[in-house]
RNA sequence: GGGGGCGUAGCUCAGUUGGUUAGAGCGCCGGCCUGUCACGCCGGAGGUCGCGGGUUCGAGUCCCGUCGCUCCCGCCA
């Protein structure tokens, strides 16, 4: 560790940073007992704090009485010794260990706290059950893989702000409590003690916020900020996450993407990952899901998508005909030269269909050029040779085929590429590419055929506001190897435009008014052009840290129920907390009787 | 809301076609041990097979339900 700790009565070194060059001079350190080696008549034990792990020796010669309580040490009881540090002798070296080369030969000991036996292993790197890990949080703590994932964190937090602050950008704090905006996610909701019957809603993101920020003049603004969506979870997604959250003033989107650029630069080096300089490679949305069947493309590795559709325009072959016919789309993948046994086809093909596609077509290229396929019959020869090109196939190839809409065509092979990748482990080791997507479409057709903004309703659009299903979207996502690390745009500052873009989303004026008025009103007095991002510092940190899932790099995560196993929340309160709130008891169901 | 996987000792797991007394490694407890670092050796304790019901002469194993964890779809920037 970079400080030496102030010297106290407990410790003036910590352990893990002793050295050889600190030989013969007296320490003292405190920590928890790592592990114990009792030879009898010679003790070892692993002090473990923070910085790491130092070995202390005691004999009886050093003192009887202090031998014999160390005697008594067991797994993670707390103490704090005094000594002389030993240069070992060659043969002890343990090199394994950055302390190694020395040990603190004990001339003094204090018992600080005692240990019950841990409920599970502290010392070694093993998958636990995950309740059993919150549950025991404090101790699951102190094992290496998590102090080194929150260490990780604390310095990709530090150097965002570093990076910031350098850039003339203000840390500037918005409302945990405000109001629901139901846009986007479920909110999570507070009852208003003062207000029965109202409520307020924890922020989505600070969205609105930082734009009244830039209408305020601050210019350039970031925050650490907490973020609540109260929806179902996932490996990559809890109901509170942390967002590095900022906006600009007089921007464009490549004034919002340099200054990002020079940030993440800085982050990705915390993570020592191996990436070239900015600029940063750029990707439009219609590109990124024709190809890679996705907007947070994974291009580490190739298995392109290729739209076949028009070299079997005119096939006879029923699917294709009545899925061109119909306006869908034939895409396929070419896997390459691959044995692929008929029951691992049967594996791809349920993938397909768990994205939505009817089936899967298969097809090896044999020498003669011909096709190995179910489908092989219904095709002519023509449309076997030109699907054979557009794939730049060559015999031995195995070609993997979706007809169907664009969009299920796009999700189903996107999600066949990435589950290829994995079964196949195409991913080079140690590669990492970034990338932005940008040129997004500002609107989508939600069920009820209305539009719904892609990204949110804030975003500026560009195109003819008159025909929404042509507007793109002056937004830009940030992409590391798969995972949508941060996302964001230059703004609406024209409340027109803003009233516009509501109207577009079914939202009428009345409604506008009660919800966003606040904001239709704060453009009326002279807002700046501005834009900004935001990045999921979970997403960033578990992506650096290497690990598959964001609970690994937040101390306190929910399970994927998102229950907490530790304080046992979310839990029932009595009905006079309830009363006060305005609330009535929810009468629920019975469990059935036994 | 839906689909997949998992649930056996404190931990990580094995457990055959349904068959006698449910096992291993680690940990824990006791003993021995002066250079280990996953210390070693000897001995021991430790089980509601997640929970409830059913089938069966007999269930850890089969069936139904339920709870929890986990991955994914829907949902979600």
């Amino acid at each position: 560790m970079k400080v030496v700790p102030r010297a106290n009565v407990y410790r003036d070194a910590w352990c893990g940073d002793l050295r050889a060059s600190n030989a013969d001079t007296a320490s003292r350190v405190a920590g928890w007992v790592h592990r114990r080696r009792d030879h009898g008549g010679l003790i070892f034990i692993d002090l473990r704090d923070r910085s790491g792990i130092l070995q202390l020796v005691f004999h009886p010669e050093y003192g009887a009485e202090m031998f014999a309580a160390a005697e008594r040490l067991r797994g993670e009881h707390v103490i704090s010794v005094a000594g002389t540090v030993i240069l070992r002798e060659e043969r002890n070296v343990n090199p394994e260990l950055p302390t190694g080369e020395i040990e603190l030969r004990c001339a003094e000991m204090a018992l600080l706290a005692e240990s019950l036996t841990p409920p599970f292993p502290l010392d070694e790197e093993l998958e636990l059950d995950e309740t059993l890990r919150l549950r025991y949080r404090a101790l699951d703590l102190r094992r290496r893989p998590m102090v080194e994932a929150l260490v990780l964190r604390h310095d990709v937090i530090h150097a965002m702000r570093t990076a910031l602050v350098a850039e003339d950008f203000l840390e500037i704090e918005t409302p945990i409590l405000t109001r629901s905006t139901p846009e986007g996610a479920r909110d999570f909701l507070v009852p208003a003690r003062n207000n029965p019957g109202n409520f307020y809603a924890l922020p989505q993101s600070p969205q609105l916020f930082k734009q009244l920020l830039m209408i305020g003049g601050y210019e350039r603004y970031f925050q650490i900020a907490r973020c609540f969506r109260d929806e179902d979870l996932r490996a990559d997604r809890q109901p509170e996450f942390t967002q590095l959250d900022l906006e600009m003033s007089f921007v464009a989107e490549d004034d919002v993407i340099d200054v990002n650029e020079r940030m993440m630069e800085k982050v990705f080096a915390v993570g020592g990952l191996d990436i070239a300089p900015p600029p940063y490679r750029r990707m439009d949305y219609d590109e990124a899901l024709l190809r890679y069947g996705s907007d947070r493309p994974d291009t580490r590795f190739g298995l392109e998508i290729t739209d076949v559709s028009d070299a079997l325009r005119a096939s006879e072959f029923k699917v294709f005909a009545g899925v061109l016919g119909g306006g869908g789309v034939v895409r396929a993948i070419n896997a390459g030269r691959r044995e692929v046994p008929r029951s691992e086809l049967d594996d791809l093909t349920e993938v397909a269909k768990r994205y939505g596609a009817g089936g899967l077509v298969w097809a090896f290229v044999l020498e003669d050029g011909t096709w190995r396929s179910p489908i092989a019959k219904f095709l002519s020869e023509a449309e076997i040779a030109a699907v054979t090109a557009a794939l730049g196939a060559v015999p031995g190839d195995l070609l993997l085929a979706v007809a169907d809409t664009a969009d299920t065509a796009a999700a189903a092979l996107g999600a066949l590429r990435l589950n290829l990748a994995e079964r196949w482990e195409l991913v080079p080791e140690g590669r990492h590419d970034v990338l932005w997507v940008v040129d997004f479409p500002m609107f989508e057709r939600d069920d009820a055929g209305g539009w719904t903004a892609l990204h949110h309703p804030f975003t500026a659009p560009t195109g003819d506001l008159a025909d929404p299903g042509s507007l793109r979207s002056r937004a830009y996502d940030l992409v590391v190897d798969g995972w949508e690390l941060g996302g964001g745009s230059i703004r609406i500052h024209d409340p027109a435009v803003q009233s516009r873009v509501f109207e577009i989303i079914g939202m009428d004026e009345e409604e506008a008014q009660g919800r966003f008025g606040f904001l239709l009103e704060a453009l009326r007095y002279g807002a700046p052009p501005h834009g900004g991002i935001a990045f999921g510092v979970d997403r960033v940190v578990a992506l650096l840290a290497g690990r598959d899932s964001i609970r690994d790099v937040i101390a306190f995560p929910k399970t994927a129920s998102g229950s907490d196993p530790l304080t046992g929340a979310p839990a029932g309160v009595d009905d006079a907390q309830l009363r006060e709130l305005g609330l009535r008891p929810l009468a629920l169901p019975a469990k059935t009787a036994p």
